[in-house]
DNA sequence: TTGTATGCGTTATCAC
DNA sequence: GTGATAACGCATACAA
């Protein structure tokens, strides 16, 4: 009786051990595995190959990372991981990232905008060679940036002030501009764009500023808070009662919509009938809601992978002043905009 | 005109400049910081503490990993993370484990059921130190064990055949029992329990497997699948059209209950008055889906939060049998089982 | 109580 | 072409 086995005893085999399981050097071994095509004698390589193969020998990321300085890591941070729309993004920009050979960490605030630089700190100490960013953006720009270490960015959704960095998210112009056109066509006549408080945050204030620019609509938008559903009710009547025209509501992303939705129904209103409401993002509930919920689809999948080419360009060591990519939105019409 | 300053220049901040700071030694600092209170002198660890402070000094967590041999690291295997049910529980998981001081590095399956082991192995040579498995679990359990690596783990909502490691979920069989006893007194006779293809797949299993072993039930199950819309709307119109007392189904989750959602709209029947609808996992948009989707909801926080404390538990050492945790579900009951 | 030296698993710089 | 060897940032056994 040698020896006592520890549980979980998982010696993990190491350059070392290929190395001596094929009669050559460290430095070989760790040729072959980097430089593979130059600088090899096939004899040896063919050995070495055989070890990695017998030993089933993975290279150690960390290793690697505190060696080269580079982790392969890329960094997340979401506001809020229960948000699908920040899901489908990550989940495109991660395909994106996985294709070219980088894992992501995963930071969620869980809408704690104070955790915004705890998270950066974290995953830099983590060497993480650059950031995704959809945050709240409310710290302080200069604890942020020190909080980044002047690694490459790229901001989704949600631009910031005074960081002049890639800039990825839908066209929010063009995705109120369809909103209204859709609902002009539809018949409605008077507008009301209800978002959640602006709050600094670009996505819903670029959606305001598009909706105030129109030529020639009937608008007013207004802001709407999770606890203040009477508002939001007394808003509609108020709406419905002043409208010359057959009114409509514009929601500025899907929980609006689902609180828009919620006041409807206790008003006793058929959407599309008795008002109209076209929402952006759409979702996989929208078709089923009432009579079916308008909606402006983002493309997230290929905001993510944007996002992440952008990201992996700058790690790459592209120097260009910064860009901002715009997407358009889809219009999915249902019955929440049909009149009759 | 001295030297170029390379753009992303962030030369980290190493422990050897804070021990030259502080003029001491770097095992000094490294003592200051991982046993701050015993072997110290407090004039010397009062030196220490203000260069740390001075320089904003963060140990570089992948040194420690190499060093230690641990990485306070925590992966986390998700089989889709487009599911709101697996960001709900990660997103407890995540809470539970931050508290305890681990990060959690996410790998997601994106429904790719050969990605399982790549996942693994991925994480496991970050050095995560458990693993938090929610995946469909249909690789050979050889190749799972072997990337592995003997570490702890803790297997969410779906058991694997052949692991006997502590496990997670909701009690489906108090969720089913509840789905049929309400259904019962709300006036509905037949009952047909819709699940997605079993497939291996342990919750779903229970779920058909708790509702054929109620006693005096008249009930049938049946399987559907994304692509046999068709096949549902037979299955609901045969229900209904054989049936001497009012039917109603039972849906073995979210995805589910859209689809019986769209049959019902496709048969023009009103759900609640011409069939009756529960379904497992309750969502934010089942209030408002026709007349309300009454609906089981899982204590996904709780869930999330039991996996993350079984898991550190396990890294602590904890060497007991493996747990089995059934947390009960909370029914809420909407329109859609109300016959009246 | 503090400093010196070694090693974790790699890669890169030198020699040979 | 290939093999020693140093270094990445840190923690610890040992010496002082």
């Amino acid at each position: 009786m040698a020896d006592i086995i520890r549980k979980n005893a998982a010696p993990r085999v190491t350059i070392a051990d290929v190395a001596r399981h094929a009669g050559v050097s460290k430095a070989t071994v760790s040729r072959f595995l980097n430089h593979r095509d130059t600088l090899l004698s096939p004899e040896i390589s063919e050995r070495v190959a055989a070890a990695v193969e017998a030993l089933s020998y993975t290279p150690s990321p960390m290793a690697q990372a505190l060696k080269r300085g580079r982790s392969r890591l890329v960094g997340l941070v979401v506001a809020d991981i229960t948000n699908p729309y920040s899901v489908a993004v990550l989940s495109g920009a991660e395909q994106a990232c996985r294709r070219a050979g980088f894992l992501m960490m995963l930071f969620n605030l869980g809408n704690d905008r104070e955790r915004e630089s705890v998270g950066l700190r974290i995953l830099s100490s983590y060497q993480v060679e650059g950031f995704i960013l959809n945050t709240m953006g409310l710290e302080r720009e200069a604890v942020v940036t020190q909080a980044l270490q002047g690694r490459p960015v790229v901001l989704v959704d949600r631009l910031r002030q005074g960081m002049d960095v890639d800039f990825v998210s839908l066209d929010n112009q063009q995705a109120i501009g369809m909103c209204v056109r859709h609902l002009t066509e539809s018949g409605y006549g008077e507008f009301l764009l209800v978002t959640e408080p602006l709050d600094g945050i670009s996505s819903r204030q670029e959606r305001v500023a598009a909706f105030e620019a129109l030529q020639g609509v009937r608008g007013k938008w207004m802001e709407t808070r999770p606890d203040d559903h009477a508002g939001l009710v007394d808003a509609l009547r108020a709406l419905r009662r002043q409208a010359r025209r057959p009114p409509a509501l514009i929601a500025g992303n899907a929980v609006v919509t689902m609180r828009i939705v919620a006041a409807a129904a206790e008003l006793g209103w058929q959407l599309g009938r008795d008002i109209g409401l076209v929402g952006i993002d759409d979702t996989l509930w929208a078709p089923y809601v009432g009579p079916g919920i308008s909606a402006v689809a983002q493309p997230t999948d290929a905001l993510g992978a944007l996002a992440a080419q952008c990201l992996i360009e700058r790690m790459e060591g592209l120097d260009t002043a910064a860009r901002a990519i715009r997407l358009p939105g889809t219009l999915v019409a249902r019955g929440s905009t049909r009149l009759a």
